[in-house]
DNA sequence: CTGTATCCCCAACGATACTG
DNA sequence: CAGTATCGTTGGGGATACAG
């Protein structure tokens, strides 16, 4: 992108461009905004969960399929390995016949369980009053 | 879903069923976890961006547009009528010329802050580590 | 047992143009 | 000023089959 260099009108390239311009600075920003990266973390379907499960000590692959009653494998391993990259958990392979692999949270995801904890907490205090302000709202305009 | 009654084998819809009927169970359980739910709130892109954007104070459409760069008509719309629909904060109209509208957060919105607060402060002191071992992890098989 | 590979769908998000 | 309408892209997430 190169600014005019002659003195012309240009008309154009103003309103439009000055908006994509702010974007992708803003979107930059977003990126390296420390709370939004957490939120892109956190808010992965199964990250809060499988946290969880992690909670009280290191499970088996199988172990917290059975938990996740819901995860399918390829989301379960991916969210897995996510977290494992962003050194929340540990993975350990015992190469035994048959595999054996167990996960278990780091110290630094284990800081995340509080902050878990304040979440549901909150969820668990006004999540009923956001939900009756929305049935209200819907059925207001439902008619 | 019914349970096999007789003694019989049924070698099939055995494993893939039962499988399904779990999913479906532990989505709807899912569905009614209040922490998901409010997950799924704030983990809207522009939500936390947005509450944040009126905590000190009501502000007005072009305001908040102006202050959040990098959002586009739509979504702004579309997260502040989602966040109305929920009863975290209001919609004020002023029908004059030109039309004037307010936004502000309700008490159950700005109790949402502390919260949010919660969630940056973590960010901040930790969310530098995870990066740190994500592109540790990346660099190690970038090879 | 612990995954990987593949295909597919859909909802989120964005860009653009138009309106009261 | 404050939106609505429409279209297109993208990636999250699920189903299924296969592999070490």
């Amino acid at each position: 992108m190169r600014t005019a260099r002659r003195g012309e009108p240009m008309a154009t390239t103003t309103a439009a461009q000055r908006r994509s311009a702010a974007r992708a600075g803003y979107d930059a920003y977003l990126a390296e905004c420390p709370a939004r990266q957490l939120l892109e973390r956190i808010g992965d379907k199964w990250v809060s969960l499988v946290v969880n499960a992690l909670a009280d000590g290191p499970r088996r692959y199988s172990d917290l399929r059975r938990r996740l009653a819901g995860v399918s494998e390829k989301m379960l391993t991916q969210t897995l390995r996510n977290l494992e990259r962003d050194g929340l958990l540990t993975r350990t392979v015992t190469a035994s016949v048959p595999a054996r692999v167990d996960y278990a949270l780091t110290p630094l995801g284990a800081g995340l369980l509080p902050l878990l904890r304040a979440i549901k907490d909150w969820a668990e205090e006004h999540m009923p009053e956001v939900l009756a302000h929305r049935e209200a709202h819907d059925g207001a305009r439902a008619d």
